[in-house]
This record gives structure tokens, C-alpha cells and sequence, in this order.
RNA sequence: GGAGGGAUACCCAAGCGGUCAACGGGAUCAGACUGUAAAUCUGACGGCUCUGCCUUCGAAGGUUCGAAUCCUUCUCCCUCCA
């Protein structure tokens, strides 16, 4: 255990004890502020994408728990940053979208951050839109009543700006330049309007955060407070959150709960505790009795399945945990002769990766690449070399090998699988 | 404005007229081992109608029986001098 300082805020506390505060702006304030009353607080979400990424599910989670705590979270949609696009630690400027793709964002996102807050009681959750204050803003208002509090000198020294400035071949233009006065004025018009005291977000942030800390002291003379999440990193120095088939949605169309479920399973040991606090709301005292039971046991550790389950049940709910803990038995530790017909339309239904074709014939070369299980008929070959290809459970080595007609279950589905992890499903007409 | 250096597959990086689809390393994928780990060892790693063929070495032309390798022009990066 590092030393850190005692917070009398249980909350803070926890957040302590998990890992999951880097910085805080004023500590000592904030912890007494936190311990005596509810506290209003928010994190804003960019619209950046269709659906939130894993990257997005510890300050979800940590409004969350500050909502546990007795606080009243507000969730922030940008969409008015969004269409301006942060610059911090970005290497490049983004491309920007239309108002309507932008539009279309905001409700999804917005969609996907709700069910994680309680909308009723004292500290009901509030659902913001920065559009609301920024869609109506003349360019004069912007300009004396925000911009005037702003000084280059300060802004061009951001280290989140830096290597945009530094590098010749890439610049920033003036729209990213200003993105950080459009965030510092939601944190003091959310102060206004909501009481709003603290805005969370990960240690990228820290620079828009200050700048909304300072800019609501100077427009409405109240101090308020800013605290940042760790960047989730992992022990092999990878990139957090993303596989080979790209990043981790929340988004259940875009990462199955299937593959979701099996993203956490893989967690490597080095990381999974960490990522227990980080992820699911189990006390601490229970995660480290997980840890002391695994590292007692001298099995195979018990703290994967606990993460897959806690995580998937959070952002899926318990039956889409369950449809993936089926399937990974099925595929897994199950055996695929006794599988029923509805048990395959059940796989297909819970996310095992399928495709549909339309021919009855095929080689098993084309159905692969078909099936997205190889990118191009000579990796499947090198597949089939490699034997590392099983139709049905059925390991199958030649090149030349014809899906039979025993080989489609209840004549309409077949399995493959390619490695040891990934499975496709082939219907036939 | 002047003088040099460089641009090679996902990344780094050899090659400098034929034996080059291009050394080597990393990443990735697969096999063995295992815990659906890690580490380690082994293999694959442009595409295809695959003992062969096609398309690739910044771009476009040219020389040559033959070019990633030579020549010309262009584009972009780096260093030094004004």
C-alpha cells in the first residue's frame, strides 16, 4: 500500500483505496466539503462516436458512485464541444461532423449513461446538454464575456496543447485552440444553474478542468473543484480497451455482451485487480480477500470471472451475463454435439459472431473468410496449415475441404472455429 | 534563396542492376505447453484460379533483355548555411 493522505470523506476514501483519484484541485477542501453535505458534480461526454467506449466507463462509474455516496451527479452531453472537438494530447486535428450525425450522438450517448445513474430521490441524477447554452451564444457574447477571461500566455503552456504547437508538420487550428473556454464555461453554467461544484473526468482532462475551476470563480466568485481518474493502463504497457477487432463498446450492437464478457475473462492476472476496483462496486475489503484467496489457492484465479461477471452485468444487466456466460460454456467447456437447434439459435441471439449464406455449396477456404474468421483465402490456408481451423468442434486440416451436408446442424448451422478463442456461426438457407 | 541527407510492407529497418514479395527486429496471428493466463519454444505474416501467376519498395516518366536498386521531373520530411 502506497501512503497516501487520510481523507476523513469515506467516499474519498474509496476512491483512494481503488486507485482512482490522480488529482484533485484543492484536496483538503474538497474532502471536507464532500464529508459535510451533497455535493453536485458532473462529467461531460463528447459525442465523438455512436456509443461510449470502455475508455468512458470509469467516470460513468464514479458519477455513479458519488450517487451511492448521497451526491447528485449530472451527466453532461457535449453537444456543443462536440462539434468543436477537444485537442488534449490528440496528435491531430479531428475531422469534424455534421450537426445532424452530432445530434444523432448525443442521443445515444445520453441513452447509455442513463441507466447507470437513479433518477429519483433527493439527489436525482440531471441529464445536461451543453447545446442548450452554446447553441444560442452569439460570437460577440463568446468573445467578451468568456474569451476576455481567457490568456493565450497560459493556454499555449498546456501540456495537453503542447505537441500540436511543437511539431511543424501538425498544427491546431483556432476552433481546437478554443475548446477548453467552451468546457470551462459549462462548469460555471452548471454552477449556476445547478449548484454544481465538482466536474470528474479522466487526467487528459485536468487542463479543460482547471480552466473551468478558474473561469467560475471569475464569472460567478464561487470556488469549486475539480478531481481526475487515472488513466486505465495495463501492466504489458498495451493499450487498454481495445482487441484486434478494434475498441470495447458499450454499445451491445456494436460489442456483443458475448464478447464483452470475454474481454474481461482474458484480463491478464498482472491487471485484473486492479481493474476489479477500477470496474465493479465490491467493496475493498472484499477484493482483497479475492486476491488472498487466489494467491492462497495456487489455481487458476477466480478474480477474471468475478470481473467478467460484475462488468457485464453492470453495462449489460444480468440476463444478456447470463446469454454470455451460456455461451462461453457452450463454446468452451461444453460439448458441441449436445447442443439442440434452439440452442444454436440462442448463440446466434447472444452474439456469437455469424454470417448468413446464400449458396449451399462452399469450400471451407471461402466459408472462413466469409465468416470473418480470415482476411483473405491466404491466411485461411495458413489457418488450415496451421490447424488451427474446427468445423463443429471438429479440427479440419485440408485445403480443399468441402462443407458437408453432416456438417450443417439441423441442416441449417455450422461452427467454426479458428484458434482457440474465436468462433463464427454460419447459417445456411 | 543556397548546400547536403532521406522517403522500403502495420511500425522500426536492411537492400543499392538479375539469385527480391524484398535480411533483421517489433507488433500481430497460429501451433505446443497452460488457466480461454504469463513466460518459453515453433510456424505464418501482399494477393490469387498457389510446384505457378499477379500487384508492391513516395509519385510520374525514362534507360535496360531485366530496376526497390541507374537517369529525369515532381511531392513531402530532416540537417546545415544565408
Amino acid at each position: 500500500m502506497e501512503i497516501f493522505p487520510m481523507y476523513q470523506s469515506a467516499l474519498l476514501q474509496d476512491l483512494q483505496a481503488r486507485g482512482l483519484i490522480a488529482q484533485i484541485t484543492d484536496a483538503a477542501a474538497l474532502d471536507e466539503l464532500l464529508s459535510r453535505e451533497s455535493v453536485t458534480l458532473y462529467c461531460g461526454f463528447d459525442p465523438t462516436a455512436d456509443s461510449l467506449h470502455l475508455g468512458h466507463l470509469v467516470p460513468v462509474l464514479l458519477l455513479r458512485r458519488f450517487q451511492q455516496a448521497g451526491h447528485k451527479p449530472i451527466a453532461l452531453v457535449g453537444g456543443a464541444t462536440g462539434m468543436i472537438g477537444d485537442p488534449s494530447f490528440k496528435a491531430t486535428e479531428r475531422k469534424l461532423n455534421t450537426p445532424d450525425v452530432i445530434a444523432g450522438w448525443v442521443g445515444k450517448i445520453r441513452g447509455q449513461v442513463e441507466p447507470f445513474l437513479a433518477f429519483d430521490g433527493d439527489n436525482a441524477a440531471i441529464m445536461a446538454n451543453n447545446y442548450d447554452w452554446f447553441g444560442s451564444m452569439n460570437c460577440l457574447e463568446f468573445m467578451r464575456d468568456i474569451g476576455k477571461h481567457f490568456s493565450v500566455n497560459a493556454m499555449i503552456k498546456k501540456e495537453s496543447v503542447q505537441q500540436r504547437l511543437q511539431r511543424e508538420d501538425q498544427g491546431i487550428s483556432y476552433t481546437e485552440f478554443s475548446y477548453s473556454l467552451l468546457q470551462g464555461y459549462d462548469f460555471a453554467e452548471l454552477n449556476r444553474r445547478h449548484g454544481c461544484t465538482l466536474q470528474i473526468g479522466g487526467s487528459d482532462q485536468w487542463g479543460n478542468i482547471v480552466a473551468g475551476t478558474d473561469l467560475t470563480r471569475r464569472l460567478n466568485q464561487k470556488h469549486v473543484f475539480g478531481l481526475t481518474l487515472p488513466l486505465v493502463t495495463k501492466a504489458d504497457g498495451t493499450k487498454f480497451g481495445k482487441t484486434e477487432s478494434g475498441a470495447i463498446w458499450l454499445d451491445a450492437k456494436k460489442t456483443s455482451p458475448y464478447a464483452f464478457y470475454q474481454f474481461w475473462l482474458n484480463t491478464a492476472d498482472a491487471d485484473v485487480y486492479k481493474f476489479l476496483r477500477y470496474f465493479t462496486f465490491l467493496s475493498v475489503a472484499e477484493l482483497d480477500a479475492i486476491e488472498a484467496a487466489d494467491k492462497a489457492s495456487g489455481q487458476k484465479p477466480e478474480a477474471q470471472r468475478i470481473l467478467a461477471e460484475q462488468a457485464t452485468e453492470l453495462v449489460h444487466g444480468r440476463a444478456a451475463l447470463e446469454a454470455a456466460q451460456r455461451i462461453s460454456h457452450s463454446l468452451f467447456s461444453g460439448n458441441l454435439e449436445t447442443l439442440t437447434e434452439s440452442d444454436f439459435e440462442q448463440l446466434a441471439q447472444d452474439g456469437v459472431p455469424g454470417v448468413a449464406l446464400e449458396k449451399t455449396t462452399a469450400g471451407l477456404i471461402d466459408v472462413l473468410v466469409a465468416a470473418g474468421l480470415a482476411k483473405s483465402k491466404s491466411e485461411a490456408r495458413g489457418f488450415l496449415q496451421s490447424g488451427s481451423v474446427a468445423v463443429n468442434g471438429q479440427k479440419v486440416d485440408a485445403l480443399d475441404h468441402q462443407i458437408a451436408d453432416a456438417e450443417r446442424r439441423f441442416g441449417r448451422f455450422t461452427l467454426l472455429r479458428r484458434g482457440k478463442k474465436n468462433y463464427a456461426m454460419v447459417r445456411w438457407p
